[in-house]
DNA sequence: CCTATAATTGTCCCTACGACATTTTTTGTC
DNA sequence: GACAAAAAATGTCGTAGGGACAATTATAGG
């Protein structure tokens, strides 16, 4: 009979083979009037060349948890911690990745994109690419098309009972461009009243004091208040 | 410049260290009025004779995926694969267990707590808990409260909005069971009105033909369609 | 046949969203 | 400086669907 610390002693993990583990992140945001995602051209095999989202493998010793791995390649790229993330599943399986058996530990962010463009802009192995234009950019690598899929759908999903879409918006913005990016991601038309009246109830927001010029009158700026959950409704919006 | 195929000759996945990967599960029944896990007395290193959730390792060679891993460790216990799967999240992290670094992806299940008994009966190592009894079992193997806090949520939330909890009753059921059932899993009562006109708007059942005696006029016995998926409404139940 | 009890159905209220009209504020033009 | 244009912001009313609870049935057991 061996107590914990011997067997802790004599644990080796490489005993039997293990699958593969990664992190990738679906990071959205959005520009020109169209929902886009952030992908990357990849550098090395496997799957050189093709474009893929920012992810790639746990450092053990210096990611506390697999959210520190999903910011950490986030960042590397952008230069901003996104001000969304949320974990959205794992994707596995045998065929997956031709390394062998793996499992990806899948991410979402919202960011806007004006504060994620700093390097982005001039490189050409790292773009935003839009949902609708993604067809121009396959074969992905992996299953990343099924993760972004899916990403997808939750983000649109959290988009009928929540404010969720407020993470691609700048610091400050106006009510109309929070209703114009919620028009975008949900890809229909929403009834402004409705919106303006949770944008209200969910009691996220506040003045900023400053108002806007977006073309005629001017608008008024709103932001998150300090420390401010995010609000889930009880219905969802829209037909 | 190496091909791909070179590279993936060349490639060793244990070049460097690699998190641990597991799977768990979150296996949720109505038992004696009140919603209950099954937990498992844990019989090796480490965490040895605490109770845990039914998980472990994939095995690479025969899991397609780990929803595979998932059923296979569910059916060990319970001999039944349980009518509703979903995964829920990763935990993952340096310290939630002693081997080292490792992540765990959980799944909840729900099953007719009738259609698992067989052999849990007379195990002094399986049990059902009830959420209200964890105390008494604390403390758990790894992070396994946290998981079971986490899917307990999932599975209310999804109450309210679905007829998820049908997966807890047996094939052919009644509306008043499936009214119990409903309010043990929230913890509130439920209007019965509402969750009848719920049941037939999902248009997910159909009469078996048969009623039951349940202790004055019978009630008419309804069992799932075949092949329906489970559907969402568009606003939440309850107060 | 009568009664108790749970099953099932009926009604009316209330809330929050949809539709769309109206008013307000600002910029720019002549 | 008055007016037109356009988006911002607000008002109003209809409606769907859940909440509350009352009313009606169907059975088992005397």
């Amino acid at each position: 009979m061996t107590s914990e610390k011997e067997f802790l002693n004599a644990y080796r993990n490489s005993d039997f083979p293990v699958p593969l583990l990664t992190v990738d992140s679906v990071l959205f945001s959005v520009k020109d009037a169209s929902l886009k995602i952030l992908l990357l051209k990849r550098a090395r095999h496997p799957h050189k060349s093709r474009w893929s989202l920012p992810g790639g493998f746990i450092d053990i010793e210096n990611d506390k948890t697999t959210r520190d791995t999903a910011i950490r390649k986030l960042t590397e790229k952008t230069q901003v911690t996104p001000p969304y993330l949320e974990q959205l599943r794992t994707f596995s399986g045998k065929a997956r990745d031709p390394r062998g058996w793996s499992a990806t530990i899948a991410y979402f962010a919202l960011i806007a994109h004006q504060e994620a463009n700093a390097i982005l802009q001039h490189a050409d192995d790292a773009q935003w690419v839009s949902l609708n234009e993604l067809e121009n950019y396959q074969p992905l690598a992996f299953d990343h098309q099924e993760i972004i899929q899916s990403a997808t759908e939750r983000l649109r999903q959290k988009a009928l009972y929540s404010m969720l879409p407020v993470f691609c918006l700048p610091k400050a913005f106006t009510l109309g461009q929070f209703h114009q990016v919620m028009q975008i991601i949900l890809d229909k038309s929403i009834q402004k009243k409705s919106l303006y009246r949770r944008f209200e109830a969910s009691d996220m927001f506040e003045e900023t004091g400053n108002s806007l010029a977006t073309g005629a009158r001017t608008a008024k700026l709103y932001r998150l208040k300090k420390g401010v959950e995010l609000v889930s409704f009880e219905r969802n919006l829209g037909q």
